[in-house]
DNA sequence: TGCAAATACTTTGCATGCAAATTAAAATAC
DNA sequence: GTATTTTAATTTGCATGCAAAGTATTTGCA
């Protein structure tokens, strides 16, 4: 028996987790230099697009787990980069907000995609795009 | 300023974010049943395809940390899947070992790919394949 | 109205991913 | 031949991802 669909280079979850794992990593150097990781900085990214939302909304929107989202704004908080207040309408909800220094940061990350795309020789913007409707694909088959 | 660039929706690597989450997810109860985390499946496919070869061949093969390999094996000796022997000609080296029980677990993985596979209605075979290949396209770029 | 079920978060425990420092052994250089 | 460098692994410290349990609040329903 060759159980060929157990060969790693048949699988598809394991060029994902790869490719997963190397995006992440060539983020790594540039959020250093704005002192982020890389769920803090798709954090950001969702309160540059919206801010004051709920913790709900947040992991929502970025696909964070829960557990730990409450420890990625706390050290987001000693960063000073939000601050979290409460729902006055609904006191179990709790609202993100940026503070001055969060939403400056904004600037100093605009720069980021453009340096991470350039180094994509093998893939053009068509191959991106359809790259990524083949992941959207992917994540919402498997959605719960 | 619209700063296109910094949206979520415009991310690939958000997009392989939740795509190899979702996917490490989706393996979670059928590993479970073996009693394997993700990465110790990774392992074992490597293992499967040859064993007893050096610790950074698996690292190699399977693209794991090495920091990481190391308590994943320990965890996997823990379980008796495998053992970890000395390389008796370079005595940096070591080899690692599938025992009986490791080799036995290869029949009930057997099914795991299919049932993983069943749940992509949105994907056929040729969206995979062309899936996998702009995946391999985006490790190689961003290999060191 | 009163209480069970649903929501919104937090906490805890375990398993990585990763960088950096450390240890041991082999390969090279001089 | 010994010192330096390189290679192979391990260790350590920090930051998640995730399941499960726990805590408030709010809803919904009898």
């Amino acid at each position: 028996m060759s159980f060929e669909q157990l060969k790693l280079k048949n699988q598809l979850c394991h060029r994902l987790y790869m490719a997963s794992n190397s995006i992440a990593r060539a983020y790594r150097a540039p959020l250093a230099a704005l002192n982020l990781t890389y769920p803090q900085y798709v954090v950001m990214m969702a309160l540059w697009e919206e801010d004051k939302v709920t913790i709900a909304d947040l992991i929502d929107k970025t696909a964070i787990d829960g557990g730990a989202m409450t420890q990625i704004l706390k050290k987001m908080i000693d960063k000073s980069l939000l601050a979290v207040i409460k729902d006055e309408h609904d006191k179990r909800k709790r609202l993100v907000q940026l503070t001055q220094h969060g939403h400056s940061l904004k600037l100093k990350a605009a720069d980021i995609p453009k340096n991470i795309l350039c180094k994509f020789n093998s893939i053009d913007t068509t191959q991106a795009q359809q790259l990524m409707q083949l992941l959207d694909l992917v994540v919402s088959d498997l959605a719960d």
